[in-house]
DNA sequence: CTTATCAACTTGTCTATACATTTCTTTAAA
DNA sequence: TTTAAAGAAATGTATAGACAAGTTGATAAG
């Protein structure tokens, strides 16, 4: 592993158990004398950090921790529901609705003039025995022609980078509020009107390529999305 | 201005003119060339539109631009209404509809035992004469004993940052869905009943103290939030 | 014609150094 | 006692160079 990295997890692993709680973080000299390294390379390591929204450099003073409150959804970086549920240690199980070949919506801002082929997958997360989420995914043909089968232990995302050796590089989501369809009540038991929260989200893969489309339709009441900015 | 603040600027103009579509950005060695920096003066520019979302680097190969569907409403980092309508080219204006002094609400996850002192500021923002928001400042008197005026031409953060010499360092931001409550629509002049897009958000000024916690409620057929996320 | 190798170009990591700027404390002068 | 200057410590910016590693295309060998 890097040397930049290997200190960012040392810090990263004491922030989160407290060690710095309130205090300084080390300065660029005490990390270059503590690990033998350029300042540079130690810069490195704490801009990853503040990058990460985990502390906040200030010209004179030093480092300092900036103190989160993790405990909710946050949507800002790349997740699957799993890798989530597991991070909030959730009790979560996944049922599959359907999966079959489809072309994929023109709901996805598709600029696309012709059609694209895609493997459809419909799922319901459950949190607690509760039907929570909807997960429609469009996995496109032109990246992965079959899904053979669906793993149990692994996310979709960790499916496709480790087994297949995809990296996945970025995506783009959108959040908006519509109308519960026919198939939001019957598959998360609402029997009232009401509406959703819809994540539509792209996929990008390092090179470029769009690996997937998807929509995740949130129970409204269940739905928490927390996330970290920083001014310019 | 900083040199590799000079390469990102240029960068950008350059991007957003659509000069680099579908095409490799300057290598790290062309910019060198460009504007004789070193290496890594050029290599932080890009560092920093790659940290932007702008574009993405593959080893070997080059430096690529990301493209974007920038239109939407974007939240994942700090802007204020009004520059956010400025940025979008949105009709806008805004209708004070109170400023009073009074204690921040125990919704915003105050760990606080004591009573936070703040100034109340509620107005309601219209887009295309349209009632959209209902945005509910608490402006804490630990930081701002008092707010003589409201500036017609600054938002409420350019005013901290430009008057006052405040420097705002990061926020966090919650989304959730709550139901409409009778004043939301006595001003978002809705008759039925129905929910709003609630978003919390707790202001940190660099030196670490809170400056303010807003409460913004977004009438849920208008809102959209679009974000950019990255994979690790 | 095919294959293997090499060279050129790219990004990634790391070092060592220099000077600027901000903050805070200590010391010395008035 | 108050004020001013000096110094130490921290982050910010910038340079020059070195080597590693991935990608691509040209070239040479078979």
């Amino acid at each position: 592993m890097n040397k930049y990295q290997i200190i960012h997890d040392d810090l990263v692993k004491d922030i989160l158990a407290g060690k710095y709680h309130e205090k300084m973080l080390p300065s660029d000299y005490a990390l270059m004398n503590r690990y033998h390294v350029a300042r540079e390379t130690a810069r490195k390591a704490i801009a990853m950090l503040v990058d990460e929204g985990y502390a906040m450099r200030i010209k004179g003073k030093g480092t300092f921790v900036i103190q989160h409150n993790r405990y909710s959804f946050p949507i800002s970086h790349v997740e699957s529901y799993r890798e989530l549920a597991n991070r909030l240690h959730l009790k979560e199980h996944t049922q599959l609705v359907a999966i079959q070949d489809a072309e994929v919506p023109a709901t996805f801002d598709s600029k696309a003039e012709t059609v694209v082929l895609a493997t459809e997958i419909t799922r319901v997360r459950y949190l607690d025995d509760e039907p929570i989420i909807i997960d429609r995914d469009y996995v496109l043909k032109a990246v992965i022609p079959e899904i053979l089968a669906l793993p149990k232990s692994l996310s979709l995302f960790e499916l496709f980078e480790q087994q297949l050796g995809l990296t996945i590089s970025h995506a783009t989501k959108t959040i908006t509020i519509e109308a519960l369809s026919i198939q939001d009540k019957q598959l998360m038991k609402l029997p009232e009107a009401g509406v959703v929260v819809v994540v539509r989200s792209e996929t990008f893969l390092s090179d470029g390529r769009t690996l997937s489309y998807t929509e995740s339709r949130h129970r409204a009441d269940k739905f928490k999305s927390v996330e970290f900015a920083r001014r310019h």
